[in-house]
DNA sequence: TATGAATGAGCATTCATTCAT
DNA sequence: CATGAATGAATGCTCATTCAT
């Protein structure tokens, strides 16, 4: 039905990408500013300033937008800790880096940050009722995964401890948590700057170092 | 108020404390399968085997139910945490202590504990319309000062790096519940035992160490 | 609980009898007037002037409002329909007695007349999904089983011809409704008194009488 | 209006009714299943294998495809009861022949006679919202004055006893009716053969016949 | 003219809160 | 004070209708 083959179809998945992005964009704001239940669709129709229900023509309940955003947001956020090919090599590096990537990431969505924090995407979270539905255990799964990559990375190179991976990368992206929240508490930048300092408590912990450094 | 004296106000200020407690006590359970949104009051008032009016006899709205549930088990945790006359004297000694107190409490009240994490009063939370009101501030606040109270007495003894005593809070409480919420996730009991563990990655971090211990 | 044993249990039935009905009586006049899908719970709170959400502690959905209304009035209706001691002895005159209750019935209830109309509960219907669900079938069923008893009684005794039974009670049916129809469409009373006009189509049809009556 | 003639708008002309009939036909089936208020327009131009809008382009509301399938349908059903140069001449066999051709097109549209009863087109019904507007009235009206024409026929041939002819229409109507509905209730065929039971029933009713027939 | 996404009024249902008993 | 039915504001979702392409 249409000559050039691809023209008209692709403008329509634009305009349907155009939309369903303006809506996920809106849905991060107000699910950030209000949580998922006080968050009203019509909220989020009108941050996007569309209509209640072309919401509903993008998806099939309030709660699939929820499950998109934290899906679409949190796989971005795992592609800041892929290995690149011009991170460095020494493990600690390599792991500022990534985690440096990470914090620039969560600084430019913040709002995404305050919801996935809610649901419990970081660091784990107890099975809790409050949250609309088990959705989120496959993010959960692949966020601890992602960590679970790294942290035994640095077991096979020798630079961890060989505990419990698990244990590991939760104690991590817990470390990690905890410095972004301070920051946030704080109102200051979760800034890239700051992994150094995560990764150095990450690595030797709170105990008063006797010498330079732990050698 | 009673001209008998204080014989019966003795037996009704009882009564009204047993049906308070029983309201809590049904709150926790509901609240923590459920959420706070979930959790109707008519849930809340059939798990106390009384009737939804009682609930309102007893606190003028839903929230307040939430607030005094929270208030009243974080007081008690936080308690936990309190330097007791029989507490070991050095620094890692005394805070295994205190921590594995705090472990054994959160294990006879996992309900609650979800609750708590769920509403961000474990190592912070970035603020978020999600949850009630402002009313956790204060619990927060208290949480806070009660880590940084702890931090700042190992800072002062020489143990613990002299970095800033409100991110070493944050440090601290993320460790624990990393290790809590691993511990759930795994279905295990968040043992007292493990609180050596959570302090050795909080004072030593996860890096390999060469020789017996840093030193 | 109740020291008199039944006397407030009975005011409290009493009172959820009461507005149980008011439900009901609402609801026959505001779905004859608007059809089930046009009539809006709140129309009928209001006719019965009581809140919407005291429709929904009387009733679980919408349509439970529709199917208790149909069946209970319906059960009603069936009941002219049952011999009574007083009915007369030969058949036809029998049968106009009980017409004639049933016409008296449908007189005073001609809301719900409309409404079974509707949904196809006289002379039975033609499978239809624009009515709510398979819930009347029940009611259809009990309809055509009382029809069904009176035909065969008529045959037993010789005054009718040994048609099959299904079909006469059709027939016997559908000539009460195109009578009943007829008249309301005329405005005028389905009054009783029409039931020896009925019965006697029914009986000798619509055909040119040559002597003073079909012997 | 065009000024090529009478090619190309024969042809439009074509593809418009085109069009008409697969709205039609779609709605037909889709309203007998789901009745008018369950069925979407959307339901409608999926059946039609076309897009909602074109549905607009030729009907201006939902209700006006129900008027137009009602009205088309019913127009042809009653020319079946119209008198043909080949119908018999006796009033008895007239009627056979026409009620026969009657049965035989309800039995090509089913679902026609399904939605038509569903509006009260047969035998009338009593006025009610639940049908969306008095349009039909006009199609009752029709559909009487028909019924109404065939039973003043007999009247005057002597075939029938002087009774309202309106009466004795609705009389003959519901006779029709229950039959077919009973046929469509045992899943049997509504089968022109039929005619000649309903006729008798029509004109000699339900009576034991001692002779041969009621002389 | 056909298309199908956008629109937004409309409605069933829920549930915190009140209050007569 | 306990009780539990009544209340009605609030909100997710539907679907007839419009209109830009």
């Amino acid at each position: 039905m249409n000559a050039t083959g691809s023209g008209l179809p692709r403008r329509r998945d634009e305009a349907r990408a155009l939309f369903r992005n303006a809506i996920l964009d809106a849905a991060e704001v107000v699910f950030a500013e209000r949580g998922f239940h006080g968050a009203r669709i019509q909220d989020i129709a009108a941050h996007a300033r569309i209509a209640v229900g072309t919401v509903y023509n993008h998806f099939e309940q309030k709660e699939d937008v929820l499950s998109a955003l934290l899906e679409e947001r949190m796989e971005e956020l795992l592609l800041q800790l892929q290995a690149r090919r011009d991170d460095p090599d020494p493990f600690r590096e390599r792991l500022e880096r990534r985690v440096g990537r990470m914090l620039a990431f969560i600084e430019r969505h913040r709002p995404f940050f305050a919801i996935a924090n809610d649901h419990g995407l970081f660091a784990g979270n107890v099975p809790s009722g409050a949250r609309p539905s088990a959705r989120p255990l496959r993010l959960m799964a692949k966020f601890r995964s992602v960590f679970h990559a790294l942290v035994e990375e640095g077991i096979a190179s020798g630079d961890l401890e060989p505990f419990e991976p698990e244990a590991l990368a939760g104690f991590l992206a817990g470390t990690i948590r905890a410095s972004v929240l301070w920051s946030l508490a704080q109102d200051r930048t979760s800034a890239p700057s700051n992994a150094p300092v995560i990764i150095d408590l990450f690595l030797h912990g709170a105990a008063r170092r006797r010498s330079r450094r732990c050698k």
